[in-house]
DNA sequence: TCCATTCATCGACTTTATTCGATGGGAAGG
DNA sequence: CCTTCCCATCGAATAAAGTCGATGAATGGA
């Protein structure tokens, strides 16, 4: 993970319709949910929700495959981790005691 | 931290500038840094950087301080962390073990 | 008081993102 | 083979972000 690599995702996650999106393709994890159910979720048009998945998968936070005549949509959790790892090593980097409330609430969230 | 809040700040860090300016930040915490210094290190106008800088603070990422004529920036840590914990709570409402590998990274990191 | 320093805001311009309807490719079913 | 369904891509229009120089407010020092 580098910084092109988390700009990346910053920006597939700094827009209203992919933010929502991909939260729904992380609770319908590890099964993934079609394209044509995150349309109707969306209520955009079909091909705006098309260009906004391509922006997801592009940065790598969501994988697609093919089955059949649809594709199936999966939140690539791998991607999320290493992102919290890219920002979470400037910050232990100087200062590792400023990362123990998040270690302590992610411990008792999962 | 609600879908607004996290749309805030994955905007404010979808940009290299502010990106950069952050880990800086986050790399000086917990004295900050002037805005003269961030300026310097992103290599834009002081214009162009200061309407970067409101994106940040306005997204609550970055706390300012006035300190005699000049304006020392913080890292907002806490902000940080409650985005992780936003994402970490869609992923662990249904798959607790897509969690563990974030925590146990975290805790070797940290 | 007068000047230099620091930085936010304004106005104008350029670049990028978002959105949609239309088109077309590929797979399943009749 | 023909139709239907699913979805990516194209082209064009509108909206939003990014960039800069110029201006001005506030502060501290001469």
């Amino acid at each position: 993970m580098d910084s092109d690599d988390a700009l990346a995702i910053f920006s597939a996650l700094s827009h209203p319709t992919r933010l929502e999106a991909f939260r729904l393709l992380l609770r319908h994890e590890p099964e993934g949910l079609a394209t044509g159910a995150l349309v109707d979720a969306s209520g955009l048009s079909q091909s705006t929700f098309s260009s906004h998945l391509a922006v997801m998968v592009k940065a790598g936070l969501v994988r697609s495959a093919k089955q059949g005549r649809q594709n199936i949509q999966r939140a690539d959790v791998r991607a999320l981790t290493d992102l919290m790892l890219y920002l979470a090593n400037d910050c232990c980097q100087g200062h590792p005691e400023l990362c123990q409330p998040l270690l302590a609430e992610l411990a008792s969230c999962c």
